[in-house]
DNA sequence: TAAAAAAACAAACATCTGTTTGGTTAAAAA
DNA sequence: TTTTTAACCAAACAGATGTTTGTTTTTTTA
């Protein structure tokens, strides 16, 4: 197996992310080889030299959308003790990555595992890498009897993600819907920020 | 303008049930006029004699999943005066008929507006016509101050429509992911139940 | 500078898609 | 019983879609 050598001017950096662009604006199947392509300046059948199939090229765009927001959630929460505080600095990261910053945490969010049968395992995979991460943050937290972490887990992220829906540039801030968040989901108990 | 008369061995319920299941299961793009003709038991181009196009019947299933909804919405909230309660039965009907019981319903929540270009704002009013009891039943709701309250309605109806994302039958019941995300967002507060 | 191979082109192929058209059946109205 | 027409069938059409194939260009290596 021998790796071919990368050259200079390779354009499968422009060509991810275009895709990214794409799925992230139109979704993953209204979304044709045809339009990427374009995008990239490039005919349609060249994307196969990159990737063999399209499902492969949404694979690469996740798995480019995971490692990304994995490192801005590890640099957030680095050297913070406090669990609320963590929460906060995470929901944060999440917010402004995916409403704001980054085509390719976009698609992660709005291309679903399930929605592609063939790939959904291989998919679903990639988001426990990110999504683990949070399962451990929210674990962490010291909550009052009654509420189970698990759905208080499912309905952060579920209101984090459905944010993509309804908001728009030039609305709140994402920073600012990250801290109302936090406002709503955090009250004072014992073992929490005094 | 004669309107048609209706024959009593009509299929177009059969049609939009089937409709609506596939939709909801699969996604609007991921479903062919194929799919649908072949579980309602006809041949595709019969589609068009209920339906002008593919998107006019998305339409049709969304007119009836909105009503649907709707009318469960009134039946629960109705003689109930206390905001909270209100809420609390208003995420009952919402988590149960979306998580369980309507495909009409579950197709609202899985195909958004802004999917379909052509038809967004047809779908949007239609829409609004759930989500504006919401806001309503949200704006009666004594919140602390600092806590806007579409932010509440956001993270509320977020967390209950990505709900669809991770719920599979046999787990928690709809019903007490609603407690649970009621119990999370309600905090004591002044003019609220004692 | 010549050989090797990465990267893209040009053009098609097979299939799937929403939709249309003209004919047929069967239920309701006369 | 005849007529009307709601409801559906049968078959195709035109365009889009993911993908393949053979060839050419361009960069790197020897």
């Amino acid at each position: 197996m021998v790796t071919p050598v990368r050259r200079a001017n390779n354009r499968n950096d422009r060509l991810l992310d275009e895709a990214a662009r794409l799925f992230a604006a139109q979704g993953y199947r209204e979304t044709t080889m045809r339009d990427i392509a374009a995008a990239a300046g490039m005919l349609p059948g060249s994307i196969y030299y990159h990737h063999p199939s399209k499902t492969e090229l949404l694979v690469a765009v996740y798995e480019k959308g995971v490692e990304g927001l994995c490192q801005r959630f590890d640099a957030a929460v680095a050297g913070v003790a406090d669990p609320w505080e963590r929460l906060g600095k995470a929901l944060d990261v999440h917010l402004e990555t995916v409403l704001d910053q980054s085509d390719y945490a976009r698609v992660m969010v709005r291309v679903l595992p399930e929605h592609l049968p063939g790939s959904a395992q291989e998919l679903a995979r990639l988001r426990d890498g990110y999504e683990d991460r949070i399962a451990g943050l929210i674990d962490a937290l010291p909550l009052n009897g009654g509420i189970d972490p698990k759905m208080l887990r499912f309905l952060i992220l579920g209101a984090a993600n459905w944010a993509q829906t309804w908001y728009r540039p030039g609305m709140t801030s994402p920073a600012e819907v990250a801290r109302q968040f936090l406002l709503i989901v955090q009250r004072p108990m014992e073992g929490s920020v005094g």
